[in-house]
RNA sequence: GCGGAUGUGGCGGAAUUGGUAGACGCGCUAGACUUAGGAUCUAGUUCCUUCGGGAGUGUGGGUUCGAGUCCCUUCAUCCGCACCA
């Protein structure tokens, strides 16, 4: 009776691929659930076991909703285009292709070989034609659309509505208009350029120290022609979406915090002998009393205006440096306050005061208007720079909550105060503004209303978000489906001509100034209109996040070559009823495909606002690692174990044992092929369940593998053998622990705590081991709540049990509650909140009763001493505690 | 600095509404079976103990008959964002 995983698993593999047993049919008439992975970039070095985490616990939920009845659709699919397979192209000349068809079938393999129940004639693949033709139909669909703020909603670029005075000047006038109000635009850029790479880089992928996230290497600013997505339109959307989401507190909080809302008000200040003005966004417009001075950043537009002769070569000079240093000194941490004067001055509309304008690094341009009121005495860093350049520092709020030493210092204007307070000086019998005695809220409310009757000012919103690069110069992305004409004009290839496929290239790189490689492709490129008119294809192709934006929806309708997907299948399959993947995709795939799901809900193409409903952040899997003392890191394989601590096997240096990431320079990688050799599918798979908690960051220990393996030769051993088996009734509490564990195992699976209830399962088989025998009713329904979690051991015990068809259609077992209840229960006795000892009663017995005979009892009477205790607590099947 | 999360045995981790802290597994100890075992099975395993008990869920306090769980305080670790006006 030995448990030989490899036959079985290699059987049920085999069974399941020749009678498509998880293949999805689109039957309306049954609940639909759809629960999908994020699928995986095919790369070279195939799957870590942080994979299969994800797909387990997928797998396991649409294994189990299908024998709930569930029509399930559980897909997989390939994020194929990107730069690992061109970087070898370049190296080897191999097309992309060929190296992303290896590695898909390499995925394939590994995926299939962990017994996962996709549906594979349901595959995806980005670089397909028959994907990304649709890819290109979709971006044609955001060039074509524009956002109605009023409605808040986006709507055919042919709705849009257009001025008089814009149409008064002529059709090119009007074409920049409609232009100016597609999500899909081509404009000059400031983009990251990566030099290393030679790539521009959107800001999502440039690192805090300014550095490439994929190479590391420092990237530069450049201007270049891009194409970009308006996706700050959406921004109300996207953060109005979030609150109906069934998702993680924490990735919600991220996208907010991306979004960036902030909400205050834009005031113009007039330069003083200028008839311009200077407009600023705050979000304290009630601390316009203390403004004391105005900063404007080294890009604004403005700030050749503002210097005077006096100081132009200062500012000049300033200018420069901060050019340089947003170029390489980005990582650098000591955040002194630099600037300079630029000789112009401002009118505080509040006060008429006349306050003087600065330029400083530290007003960034992308932000706001590029230009703020600084008020000192309320803000650390105006704080910061009004001291370093002895600027003066107005009080306008008198603390709450500070100590007297610090109130007298605030009061003075010598120290910075960011909390509440009661307004001071904020009063001005010539413009009429009196805020004292004002709340904060009332403040501001104010102040905003005394703008807006003056025209100073009105209430303004403003966002973080900024308009999502998307354009990259590389050959192995989808190509935009756009001519650019010899005359300017920018058109679209027609639904009928896509999908525009990649030309073949003999030489991959890319050009050393921004050139992509397809501009090598001359035949490609160049284009003829029956006029005769040239136009030269765009050479850019889309980032990665294209493909990734909408394939949910693919898999809905794979093989449709006459639209993306059907509308009735998106109708019953949508929206995404439970999405698990890693916490690296927090923002930018879920923000950005949330983004172009909204668009194609406003055009009518989907039926939901929002495309994933669940989502579930799967917790890295670490390893263990070894460091020195000193804290250097030792690899794995020159480290033993002496005595219960570890040594470096050359020096004999003790080493502490960490937890890291894994990392092929640690030597601490485990990969999913030899666990599976070594102990079969099943155990990965139960062994990654066990683990932890789905959501924690855990570390696989090796060991942990053997307790899985452990259990599944006991459930094998126990129940493949005929001789466990009796006719007749079910021993009672057997019958208790199974319906405990149907019970149990089925909430846990719809909570994702799959570690309780695989300790669950080994409880129930303990039970079974020690009684000996059970009925095959028991061991039926044991082996189909098993089913989900170690589905190859399961269909051969299933087999085994007579049954003809596959356990994956065999039906959830149903609990019977009345085997859950006891007419006994044994009541832990406390004395002053402390176990004193155990009694078991009646569970309907009188609470008069109940006291009698607890009291009785000679543990209770040594404490009581026989007498009338104080209290007498008696909770019905929990516990009783006596207070003496 | 801001936001999110987490602190429980030697280790991974359990503990619906406040109600037996340490389930389950690893490791360890002892025993059985074995030529042997890093196989399997059985028993034990939070710590201290004068064997009556006592202490115990990062720290300190509070509410309660009763707190890992609720409230306040504080420390540590991880993740994300960060000169965002």
């Amino acid at each position: 009776m030995e448990y030989k995983f490899k036959e079985i698993e290699k059987r049920w593999q085999d069974y399941w691929e020749e009678n498509k047993t998880f293949r999805t049919e689109d039957d309306y008439t049954r609940p639909k659930f759809y629960v999908l992975d994020m699928f995986p970039y095919p790369s070279g070095s195939g799957l870590h076991v942080g994979h299969p985490e994800g797909y387990t616990a997928t797998d396991i939920v649409a294994r189990y909703k299908r024998m709930k009845g569930f029509n399930v659709l559980h897909p997989m699919g390939w994020d194929a285009f990107g730069l690992p397979a061109e970087q070898y192209a370049i190296e080897t000349g191999t097309h992309p292709s060929v190296t992303t068809q290896n590695n898909c079938e390499n995925f394939r393999r590994q995926i299939k070989a962990l017994g996962l129940g996709y549906d594979w004639d349901r595959e995806v693949n980005t670089t397909d034609r028959g994907y990304f033709k649709w890819t290109q139909w979709i971006f044609i669909r955001l060039y074509n659309t524009w956002f109605d703020e009023k409605q808040q909603k986006g709507r055919p670029i042919e709705e849009l509505e257009i001025p008089e005075h814009i149409s008064k000047e002529g059709k090119e006038s009007v074409q920049n208009f409609i232009a100016d109000h597609r999500l899909a635009y081509y404009d000059d850029a400031q983009v990251w350029w990566c030099p290393h790479c030679r790539i521009v880089c959107s800001n999502e992928e440039v690192l805090n120290d300014g550095t490439h996230e994929k190479c590391g290497s420092l990237v530069e600013r450049k201007n270049l022609k891009q194409w970009m997505l308006r996706i700050p339109h959406y921004a109300e959307r996207l953060l109005e979406g979030l609150d109906g989401l069934d998702w993680p507190e924490g990735v919600k909080d991220m996208q907010r915090n991306w979004i960036g809302r902030s909400t205050g008000a834009e005031v113009e200040f007039q330069i003083e002998g200028s008839g311009q003005s200077l407009r600023i966004f705050t979000t304290r417009p009630d601390t316009l009393f203390g403004a004391t001075y105005m900063v404007v950043s080294p890009e604004h537009l403005l700030l050749e205006a503002l210097t005077t002769d006096d100081q132009k070569d200062q500012v000049d000079k300033y200018v420069a440096q901060a050019r340089l240093k947003s170029e390489l000194d980005r990582s650098d941490l000591s955040r002194e306050k630099t600037g300079v004067f630029t000789g112009s001055y401002a009118i505080n509309p509040v006060n008429n005061q006349q306050i003087p304008i600065w330029v400083a690094d530290y007003v960034l341009m992308g932000y706001g208007t590029g230009a703020i009121m600084a008020v000192p005495g309320h803000d650390t860093r105006d704080f910061e720079f009004a001291t370093a350049f002895s600027l003066p520092i107005l009080c306008i709020m008198n603390p709450h909550g500070a100590d007297e030493e610090l109130r007298t210092l605030v009061l003075a204007g010598k120290a910075c105060w960011t909390e509440d307070g009661t307004y001071v000086n904020s009063v001005h019998a010539g413009t009429g503004l009196d805020i004292n005695n004002l709340s904060k809220e009332q403040g501001i409310a104010r102040t905003i209303e005394w703008l807006q009757e003056r025209g100073l000012g009105k209430s303004a919103i403003n966002y973080k978000i900024r308009d999502w690069l998307f354009s990259r110069q590389r050959y192995w992305g989808e190509p935009f489906p756009v001519i650019h004409w010899e005359d300017g004009e920018i058109t679209l290839l027609e639904d009928a001509d896509l999908p525009l496929e990649l030309p073949a290239l003999e030489r991959y790189e890319p050009g050393s100034h921004g050139e992509s490689p397809l501009a090598n492709a001359t035949s490609w490129l160049i284009v003829n209109d029956s006029k005769g008119r040239k136009g030269r294809r765009e050479t850019n192709t889309m980032p990665q996040w294209a493909g990734s934006c909408w394939y949910y929806l693919r898999y809905i309708d794979p093989d449709n070559d006459q639209e993306p997907f059907s509308k009735i299948k998106e109708n019953y399959w949508m929206p995404v009823d439970l999405y698990v993947g890693g916490a690296e995709h927090a923002v930018l795939h879920l923000l950005y495909s949330r983004f172009w799901h909204k668009v194609l809900y406003d055009l009518g193409i989907v039926s939901t606002d929002e495309p994933y409903n669940k989502l579930f952040n799967q917790g890295m899997i670490l390893a263990f690692a070894y460091e020195s003392k000193t804290g250097a890191k030792v690899p794995s394989d020159l480290v033993e174990e002496r005595d219960g601590s570890y040594v470096h096997t050359e020096t004999g240096e003790p080493l502490n044992q960490i937890v890291a990431k894994m990392s092929k320079s640690l030597k601490n990688v485990v990969n999913p092929d030899d666990v599976v050799a070594i102990y079969g599918a099943d155990s990965l798979r139960l062994y990654e369940m066990f683990l932890g908690p789905l959501d924690a960051v855990k570390p696989w220990v090796e060991n942990g593998v053997k307790g899985v393996y452990n259990f599944l030769n006991r459930v094998y051993k126990f129940f493949a053998d005929p001789t466990h088996y009796f006719t007749g009734d079910e021993d009672p509490e057997v019958l208790k622990s199974l319906h405990g564990t149907i019970k149990k195992v089925g909430g846990d699976i719809e909570a994702l705590h799959f570690n309780t209830s695989i300790s669950q399962m080994m409880i129930f088989t303990n039970l079974c081991i020690k009684k000996g025998k059970v009925t095959p009713e028991t061991a039926e329904a044991f082996i189909r709540v098993l089913g989900p979690f170690a589905p190859h051991l399961s269909e051969e015990i299933w087999q085994q049990l007579k049954n003809q068809s596959s356990i994956a259609e065999a039906s959830w077992p149903i609990y019977d509650e009345s085997f859950l209840q006891e007419d006994t229960h044994e009541y832990p006795v406390m004395i002053n909140g402390k176990l004193r000892f155990k009694i078991v009663l009646l569970i309907n017995l009188e609470s008069e009763e109940i006291r009698k005979q607890v009291l009785q009892h000679e543990t209770a009477v040594k404490w009581t001493g026989g007498a009338d205790p104080k209290r007498f607590i008696h909770v019905p099947s929990k516990i009783i505690n006596i207070v003496v």
